[in-house]
DNA sequence: CGTCTATTTGAGCCCCGTCAAAGGCGGTGG
DNA sequence: CCACCGCCTTTGACGGGGCTCAAATAGACG
C-alpha cells in the first residue's frame, strides 16, 4: 500500500483513519498477471476497480490495421480504471508490459472508502485530473517535440512518477519495458527509437540497459525534453485538505 | 442552455427540477472574448468555472520555442475547467478561436446546483470522463494515423459534437477556423493541411470554404479516419440515472 | 547449445516540414 | 465605390526526419 499512500500524501495529509481505510484494501482479490498479456479490452464492461502493486502495465488503443498507441503507462498505486462505473464501456485497453500484481476492487468497497472520508475522495479525485493532465502532456509531446525530445520527456516523467512514489531515486529507474514498447508510447517506430537512444547516449544524457534506465544528467536531459513539471501538479503548498486542520 | 441540457441528457434523463437549476446559470455572469484572444493561461488560479455558450474556443499547450499544441475545442454547452477547483493551478491555456460568450459561474453556485441533485452531478462528471476518452483518441489520432486520416477524424468528431448539441445537422458544420488551428490541432503545418484538404476534396468526402464544413459522403469519411464513436460514450442505453427511475 | 525474442545496423524512400512567394478575400477608410 | 491593407490560403521547390524492409547480432532462457 506504500506507493498509493504516497501517492495520495503528494496532495492531502492524509489522517491515520484515512490509512488505515486505505490499508484495508489490501483485503481485494490479489491478481497476478503474466508479461504481455491484456488484462481489460476495449468494449469490456467491469465490475472492480484495480489498483497496481507492481510492475508496468499501459493502457492503449489500436485501430483495426494493427496500429497501436499507449496512451499512459500504470505504476504500482495507480487506480486503472476509477471512471469506470460511470462510462460503463472501456474506450481503452490495459495490458501487461512484465509481470503484474494488482488488487480487483469491488465497487461497493471504493464506496465505502470514500464515503466520510474527504481527504481520501478528493485525493482520489486529484489522481484522476493529474492523469488527464499528462495525456494533455503527451499530446503536446507526441504533437510537437521531435523523436528526441520525445523520448527524453517520457524518461524525464517516468523518473519523476516512479520516484514520487519511493520506487526509485539517484537517477536510477527500472525499465524492462521493450523499445517496441518506447515506440507506441511515442508515435514512432522501434527502429527510430533504437537510433533515438543512440543519440541520447552520444549525448552523455542516459545510460539503458536491457532493464535499467540510468539518468547522468537529470537539469539537460530536461532541457533537451523542454521538460515542464507543472503539469505533474506535485507541489505541496496545493495541498488544501490537510488531516492536521 | 439549450447546448449543455441536450448535452447532460445524453447521458441522464433529467428532471424538470433539475433543468430549472441548470437554467438559473443564466444569472451568471456573461463574458464576451474578442476572436484570437486567449483567457486563461497556463498557471492561472481561476475562481470561477467557465461556460461556453458560444463560439469556438481551444485549449492548447505551447513549447518555449513557440511550438503550439491544441489540445481540445471547447464547444457550446462545455465547461472549460471544471476541474480547476481540486488542481489549483491551469496546466494549459484557453483561446477563442471566434468570438466567444461564457458564462462564469462561481464555484459556490456550482456546489450548490449539484448539492442533493445526484443526476446533475453524475451528468458533469460523465461531461469530464467524455473529455478525457476524446483526449485519448487524440493520442491516438496525432500517435498512429497519417495527416489525410488525422483529418478526416477530426472532421467528424466536430461534425458528432455540435450536432450532439443541436448546432448542426446535414452534414454541415460552421467551422470559422483557420486552416493553422487545424494544424495546431493535428499536429501538421498549415501547409500541410492545406495539401491534406485538397485530398480529402479530390476524393469527394468534404467541401470546406472560409467558416463551413459540408461532409459529401460520411460514411467514407469515417471509413477513411477510422472512426470508432464509441470513445464519445454517446449510447443512450447506457444512461444509469433516470428522472422518471 | 539451440531457440526465441529484442536490439542493432544499413540502404532507400516518402511523407511531411521549411522557406518563400503569389494569390484571394474581407474589412476599412478615403 | 474603389483602393489599400492585413490575414489567410494556395502553390512551388527543396530538404530532412522518420519509416520500411531486410538482415545481422546479441541476450535470455530452457
Amino acid at each position: 500500500m506504500g506507493p498509493l499512500i504516497l501517492n495520495l500524501e503528494r496532495y492531502v495529509r492524509l489522517s491515520d483513519d484515512d490509512r488505515r481505510a486505505l490499508g484495508e484494501l489490501r483485503s481485494a482479490p490479489l491478481v497476478d498477471v503474466q508479461p504481455r498479456g491484456a488484462f481489460i479490452h476495449e468494449g469490456d464492461k467491469p465490475i472492480v476497480v484495480r489498483l497496481m502493486v507492481s510492475g508496468w502495465a499501459c493502457r492503449f488503443k489500436d485501430l483495426p490495421d494493427g496500429r497501436r498507441q499507449i496512451v499512459g503507462f500504470s505504476i504500482p498505486g495507480d487506480f486503472c480504471d476509477l471512471n469506470v462505473h460511470v462510462l460503463q464501456q472501456m474506450d481503452y485497453s490495459i495490458g501487461a508490459l512484465t509481470r503484474v500484481n494488482y488488487l480487483a476492487i469491488p465497487a461497493a468497497q471504493m464506496q465505502q472508502l470514500t464515503q466520510g472520508r474527504p481527504r481520501v475522495a478528493q485525493a482520489l479525485r486529484w489522481q484522476e485530473l493529474v492523469g488527464a493532465s499528462i495525456q494533455r502532456e503527451w499530446l503536446l509531446n507526441i504533437g510537437q517535440r521531435s523523436a528526441v525530445e520525445r523520448l527524453a520527456h517520457l524518461f524525464v516523467e517516468l523518473y519523476v512518477r516512479w520516484r514520487a512514489v519511493g520506487l526509485a531515486r539517484d537517477l536510477m529507474l527500472d525499465l524492462p519495458v521493450t523499445q517496441t514498447d518506447l515506440a507506441d508510447a511515442t508515435g514512432l517506430t522501434s527502429v527510430h527509437i533504437n537510433r533515438t537512444l543512440q543519440e541520447l547516449r552520444r549525448e552523455g544524457l542516459i545510460e539503458l540497459t536491457r532493464r535499467e534506465l540510468r539518468i547522468l544528467d537529470l537539469d539537460r536531459l530536461m532541457q533537451r525534453a523542454m521538460f515542464n513539471p507543472n503539469y505533474l501538479h506535485l507541489e505541496h503548498e496545493g495541498r488544501h485538505l490537510d488531516a492536521s486542520d
